[in-house]
DNA sequence: GCTTGACAGCTTACACTGTAAGGTTCATTT
DNA sequence: AAATGAACCTTACAGTGTAAGCTGTCAAGC
């Protein structure tokens, strides 16, 4: 019988990593809300009480899924120019929501508090005093940005591209006669023009930062209301 | 005995303005994620499933907030500067975020195709049209501002102001030994700073657009890397 | 006034969730 | 060989959204 086999369960199978692993995969395939214990489990070949022997709660895991991905992050080159350092440093943080894009809507949204994420955090806001700004203007350009690379990676993931979240829809013809401002700029809001528009906004963002800091005297910006 | 007044329900009694007023209560007082139509029910005094005569499913019934939401929305007076039109209708935006806060992060990545959605989105949109950009720079300056816009909302009602969601925390001395720029950051990540940090993102947005349509020929920006 | 039918709300039930509590198995140490 | 403790499993509970069907109430037609 091999249900005998089955029974003989392997000890030190699971580890921290392996169940990780399963869950950013089932987080993938059945999507944010479809994840549960119960099926990271079945994906790990196991119940799902055993994963809690190696993470306590769900939001322990989680955490750890968010540890494991800003820990891979690494701070751009400090030699190069300080524009190119911020580009690659906002690219890099984009590049986890491409990456996880099913897992992106939780990423941004946590808010990191492990000696992990900090010290990613603290390398970040250290580059935009390597910028020039002071404290104060490093912390809200910091939020600014942050703000913004925020709902690109929400919007890129589990935005308008992936359909609409509403329960009842407009057909195309009522679009185009209704609303001909959103169906001509429909055009530009698929999967394909996701990093030109970002890129858009990105430069935007920079140099008005150069502007910033090269510029008016205490950093002031145009002051029209 | 009054259990047999008790008994006897009001027919008509509930309506679908009256569920949806409760829902934003329930909501704001349980948290979106301690929302349920169980809870729905016992405060508007009801059982879970007389709801779903009303509404066909929890969907919907979001559906029909964000509709009532955005509907409330007035495009800002089309006489006023164009740079007045926009901040007023993106904060405009912005303040649902602070009447719902509980409800933001939902509201804020709802993908929106409802006529009455739609019908707000186009006149957005248009917005950006009268500000003398094509289809195409409309579409990505509605979307770039669209992302700090997401993002600002998502951070001023579920963000870091609201403590982490991490499960394991870092001490306040650890914070100020190994992160100092976080910890000097900090200072300006306080509910009282949002507004300021939130004008200095817009302004540069603000600011970038202008010059994006007054200035340099096709509108391309400095285009450095 | 009586009957009828539709409507508004309720009851029950099901498959799912996270996880507390406690049971079992097995490698290692003594 | 016995004891220990780590690793894993079983069971159970309170919660979720909602399908299916039931019941009480009211308005309209005779």
């Amino acid at each position: 019988m091999d249900s005998s086999i089955k029974k003989k369960r392997a000890r030190g199978r699971l580890s921290r990593e392996m169940i990780e692993d399963a869950a950013f995969d089932v987080i993938e395939t059945e999507g944010l809300a479809g994840f549960s214990m119960r099926k990271l489990a079945s994906a790990l070949g196991c119940e799902a009480m055993s994963i809690y022997h190696h993470f306590p709660s769900v939001a322990h895991l989680h955490e750890a899924l968010v540890d494991r991905l800003v820990g891979a992050l690494e701070m751009p080159d400090a030699s190069l120019p300080w524009r190119q350092r911020m580009r690659i440093a906002i690219e890099d943080f984009r590049r986890i929501g491409r990456d996880h894009p099913a897992y992106a809507a939780f990423f941004v949204t946590y808010r990191m508090n492990s000696p992990t994420c900090l010290a990613w955090l603290n390398g970040i806001i250290g580059l935009f005093r390597d910028g020039g700004f002071d404290a104060e203007l490093s912390a809200r350009l910091f939020r600014a940005v942050g703000y913004y690379l925020m709902g690109a990676v929400l919007d890129e993931n589990a935005g308008y591209a992936k359909g609409p979240s509403a329960v009842n829809t407009v057909s195309d013809e009522q679009l185009a006669r209704d609303f001909p401002n959103v169906m001509a700029a429909g055009r530009f809001f698929g999967t394909a023009e996701f990093d030109k528009t970002f890129e858009l906004g990105l430069d935007m963002l920079l140099d008005e930062m150069e502007r910033l800091r090269d510029g008016a005297d205490a950093g002031q910006l145009s002051g029209k209301v």
